[in-house]
DNA sequence: CTTCCAGTTGCAAACGATTTGCATTTGCAT
DNA sequence: ATGCAAATGCAAATCGTTTGCAACTGGAAG
């Protein structure tokens, strides 16, 4: 009863508008805007899933060719510094990253297709935080991911 | 002057574990016990901390300095996959491990120390389950981390 | 107690993901 | 338009981990 899946940001080719652009953040940092990094922002805003850096990278370079890949790797570390996104290393993989300004949520990942689909438990938070709170700690941030396969029947 | 299968009594040392030894599973699996591997088990059965391969490999050289990390990770990979130890990829870090016969427990990460304490709500691993249920899954495994730092106050 | 060989080892080279050094561009403030 | 720090592409380097291979056992059979 109290767990959902998180609708995603918009689909087909939304550039710009809804919250604040990953651009206008990053003019307000006073990091320059270069023209790999558009191309990277825009993949990541139209971005639906979870991609990692050379996912990333596959669709940069059919916008742009020229990009390298330490670019994607170099932009993907700014922007988690910046707080713009999330970095999630599921189980060994690659790290995959995702738009910083959705709610939080955790995540479910499907053992044989490798979807990821999102759900949030306030109770689950809450207890975190009781849980913390009782050995002393103030925690940062926190991580949790349930692996699983879709029903069988 | 070797009788048949002197009962392994402990040997006044702390047998942390009062449950199956290490050895004993590899005999029922039908693996090999070597020189290498009882000096990485004993290792593991005296850890109280979650040590990592490298970590594991230190210990094991002030043993016997002849043995190479390699055949740390191909005993750690081994014992994973006998399910005798549990693999954690902490946030971004090297694999760590711990002894698989412990109750299922999750962890407090403390950012400032690397410290690892553990916890357990079974109200937690309830609503997990739920959420799983409610989405159509069948969770084979999850994973719930908690980084923080001690409570300044 | 020997023999024997598949399992195991040590070593070095290979790995995949990510980072970094550096010479060359480029954004953008002046 | 100009200047220069910031950013880029590329290659080489790092880090944790895995693997190929020849040499070396564990332990079952004799
Ligand atoms: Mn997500
Ligand atoms: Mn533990
Ligand atoms: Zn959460
Ligand atoms: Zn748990």
């Amino acid at each position: 009863m109290n767990s959902k899946t998180v609708p995603n940001t918009a689909t087909g080719q939304k550039a710009s508008s809804a919250h604040r652009s990953y651009e206008e953040e990053l003019r307000e940092a006073g990091i320059r805007i270069t023209k790999p990094r558009k191309v990277i922002l825009k993949i990541l805003t139209q971005a639906s899933d979870h991609p990692d850096a050379m996912e990333i990278f596959r669709r940069a370079v059919k916008v742009d060719a020229s990009i390298a890949l330490a670019t994607v790797y170099r932009t993907m570390k700014m922007l988690e510094d910046l707080g713009a996104v999330h970095r999630h290393s599921f189980e060994g993989g690659p790290a995959r990253f995702e738009n910083a300004d959705a709610e939080h949520h955790d995540h479910l990942i499907d053992l044989d297709t490798g979807d990821v689909i999102e759900f949030h438990s306030e109770r689950i938070e809450q207890l975190q935080q009781q849980i913390a709170d009782e050995l002393g700690y103030d925690i940062e941030h926190h991580r949790l991911e349930l692996y699983g396969r879709k029903r069988k029947k």
